[in-house]
DNA sequence: CGTCAACAGGCTGTATACCGATTGTGGGAA
DNA sequence: TTCCCACAATCGGTATACAGCCTGTTGACG
């Protein structure tokens, strides 16, 4: 059977990752019900899910927000990139299937046309597939799930307007370098490949920010995010 | 005010990472909700997110199950650590701040008294308590996330029965290696002893792991888990 | 005797009613 | 005029009613 639940779970957060439902806005459940034709109760299991993937903020007994964009969030998820990606690359290199190299061939080709917005967000698309198929050939399903959340939270900033434009075929040419080298099973290449990658769209970030930080008021949250608020170990664990 | 779905949650994971409900056993809400003396929502809610952290199953439409514990997981879970433990480490040796080494070491030193089980499983929480520290002080958010994440559901295992009893001592003087070379703020070094340690960790469970496969055929999963299922990119990417 | 279909029971998915918490507002007192 | 308190509106938390799916069982037919 199909249920309510799970399709506006996927619209709803496809919406806020491609930036439909503005990044820090407030809403509630009778809202979101009018917007997707759905009860409260299926809203509310969709926006704790979204809660869990951190796309979505919830204050009890006050409302539900789109959760917001900050400086620190963009730093600490590349931070994640940089420690997770070299290390997926390189279990790929060891594990993937025939099947899984030709598909990384086929979306490491992938070169949007400057200046083509429905280019650039097609290839945002293909960048997000690309990094899951390796995650996904480590047969690592735990690293597979960290791996997807921390692309598709990192996604919105592009979608925002956060743009790397001007550096489509340096980042093809990364793709293939790591592609590459998994092909050839060569793990520690896969590896540094792989590092040098997120290093650079790291560097690349840093300057393009300085520029966009004007999008700011609105969307970027002004002052510190969770990061600053107590760490809620309720989510994770108990201290005593 | 104080919700009764935030405690349920709580006591529910706890009895779950504890083993007190058996891994694999399946359950209906109504059940858990007499168990824990609430109405079908928040046990409900309770259970979704408890989904989300991988410690219950659902399958639609049929009902519940306390995840069942696996080989194939705990492999997963060990491979995860190798990634992120030395990572972690290296970066709280950059970032971890005076009264957080203060705490670091009084964690660290703590050794439980072969043979006595309660001491065993006060060993366990403070063994969680210190690898969270650690990852707090690397002041990256989801970093601290996945890293208790990984080790709650690590710790089914040993609560369960897989027991590291005779390392004490080696246990102990691995995590004040750790450590030290964060209070030294030797990054390098905190990275090569994490390192060092998880590997160590997963050696002796190898050994430890032949012993115990007989616990086995009412709580190990038989045969393949959710890792040989068709991996549900819905949970992190839809792919088109 | 075996197989299949109809049915009944139980349980999840969904909708909705009710309760209590939070907040903003307006009126009265200092 | 300002401050404070009480009240009302709003919204999330919880309980519960209802509908549809899944399964095991039973009985009839081949």
């Amino acid at each position: 059977m199909e249920t309510i639940g799970e399709p506006l779970y996927q619209k709803l957060r496809q919406d806020i990752v491609e930036c439909v439902l503005t990044p820090g806005k407030s809403f509630s459940e009778a809202e979101l019900g009018r917007l997707y034709k759905a009860s409260r109760s299926p809203v509310r299991e969709a926006c704790r899910r979204l809660e869990a993937e951190g796309l979505v903020r919830i204050t009890p007994f006050r409302g539900y927000a789109i959760a917001p964009l900050s400086v620190s969030e963009f730093h600490d998820l590349q931070e994640m990139q940089l420690i997770f990606e070299p290390a997926a690359a390189a279990l790929a290199a060891e594990r993937a299937n025939a099947q899984e190299l030709v598909e990384m061939r086929e979306l490491a080709k992938y070169e949007y046309r400057v200046g083509d917005k429905q280019s650039y967000r097609e290839f945002l698309r293909t960048n997000l597939q690309l990094h899951c198929l390796i995650a996904e050939s480590t047969r690592n399903r735990r690293l597979f799930d960290v791996v997807g959340n921390i692309h598709i939270r990192l996604m919105r900033f592009f979608y925002l307007g956060l743009s790397f434009e001007p550096y489509g075929p340096t980042l093809v040419a990364e793709h293939i370098r790591i592609v590459d080298a998994i092909c050839y099973r060569d793990k520690e290449a896969a590896r540094q490949n792989a590092t040098e990658h997120i290093t650079k769209a790291i560097e690349r970030s840093a300057s393009v920010l300085m520029g966009a930080i004007r999008f700011g008021e609105a969307v970027f949250e002004a002052a510190p995010d969770s990061n600053h608020a107590p760490l809620r170990l309720g989510a994770a664990v108990r201290r005593v």
